[in-house]
DNA sequence: AGTTTTGTGTACCGCTCAGTACATAATTGA
DNA sequence: TCAATTATGTACTGAGCGGTACACAAAACT
């Protein structure tokens, strides 16, 4: 059912995308609306009318990551099932630190950027709470995972899942800032393969 | 030989350890010159007197960071000589985890905090240069004493100290990252200590 | 004592910030 | 065709920003 009225000149999904690339550069209190504008190149009560106020966009922004970002590596992590969990950890994280360090977006993880920004008397207490929730579900999703690897064999039955996935996740959070520091992804996927090897998977 | 005027009603080392909680705390962009002379007890003037602007000051702060809280982890390295490496390095990464979840300063690293903001608009390239530097010859650093270490046969011969410094690196900058999560302190360890574990240092 | 030097406190500057009022343009439904 | 609805573009608001001018206070040198 077709409303009336004039028509969005831009493309909400788009528009989005860039605005979380904008944060994802320049952070939360480091981006203005006007910098916003002048990238998505729309007028301000478009961005307003589209998305709400600095904070609500910011919210979405992130939202948008985790669901075009962060989920689907982490999706990737189960496949190809057939292949043993230890090439699959590894492809995983390499793949992560091909996004870190890929031309097409900004260096390092915006989840990351996020965090590390929360809890500033400049970002919504709100805010820091999402970034607190939505950092804590990737963790779970992740610590499912490896239970399920556990259940599989792939996983020694001794190691605690809550540990190891804190491991695997303090890597990747470390390989974002080693990626924003401007380290080569050849670098950084060296890094990775070695401690992949030390891991007691198969 | 004592100087004229008036005498300064502040501790100026005083102010800048302040100073670099502050920004410590919420981060260049988000950290106003209102929120400092606040912070400090001390009205605009004489912050400007004392340490230049904005750019010049956080330069300070951060500078004062590397020599009051990263340096002397990085000597405490090399103590006691008589331990085992592994025993030192474990030590070392524990007290990093320490001091990144102390109540006594704000969670997470200074470092950390700066380089994830760099690079972004609000933040004067200049600073975003001096954390390249500064984070550069800290790793540079690491390297070394892990060199020295492998001479004294305490790394394996086999071991690349550049990718071994780097993974040391990424897993303190996760844990920075964890650390301003909220994780506890004994998750932390126990993280650190798994990995430690896995390592093929003596 | 008086001059010089330096720090302090108030009050302000121009600018940018997040957010909005309002007139106008474009679209739908009647 | 015309009212209702929704988006756009300009121009604005009050507040906060980084930074400073200036009058005054306190210290040292002569």
């Amino acid at each position: 059912m077709a409303t009336a009225g004039r028509k969005r000149s831009f493309d909400t999904d788009q528009a989005l995308d860039q605005a979380m690339r904008v944060f994802w550069e320049n952070g939360f209190a480091g981006t203005s609306m006007a910098d916003l504008t002048s990238a998505l190149g729309i007028n301000k009560p478009s961005l307003y009318a589209a998305f709400g106020n600095k904070e609500q966009l910011f919210h979405a922004a992130v939202t948008h990551y985790v669901e075009h970002y962060g989920n689907p590596l982490l999706t990737s992590l189960l496949e190809p099932a057939e292949a043993p969990f230890v090439d699959r950890l590894q492809a995983f994280m390499l793949a992560t630190v091909e996004q870190q360090c890929s031309e097409a977006a900004p260096r390092g993880c915006f989840m990351v950027k996020g965090c590390v920004e929360s809890g500033s008397v400049s970002m919504p207490q709100e805010l820091t709470e999402t970034m607190q929730t939505l950092t804590a579900e990737l963790e779970s999703g992740l610590r499912e995972v490896f239970e399920k690897e556990k259940i599989n064999g792939n996983l020694d039955a001794s190691v605690d899942t809550r540990e190891f996935a804190g491991y695997v996740l303090t890597m990747m959070y470390g390989m974002s800032v080693m990626a924003k520091r401007g380290k080569s992804c050849e670098e950084l996927k060296s890094i990775v393969e070695a401690a992949v090897k030390n891991m007691s998977v198969t």
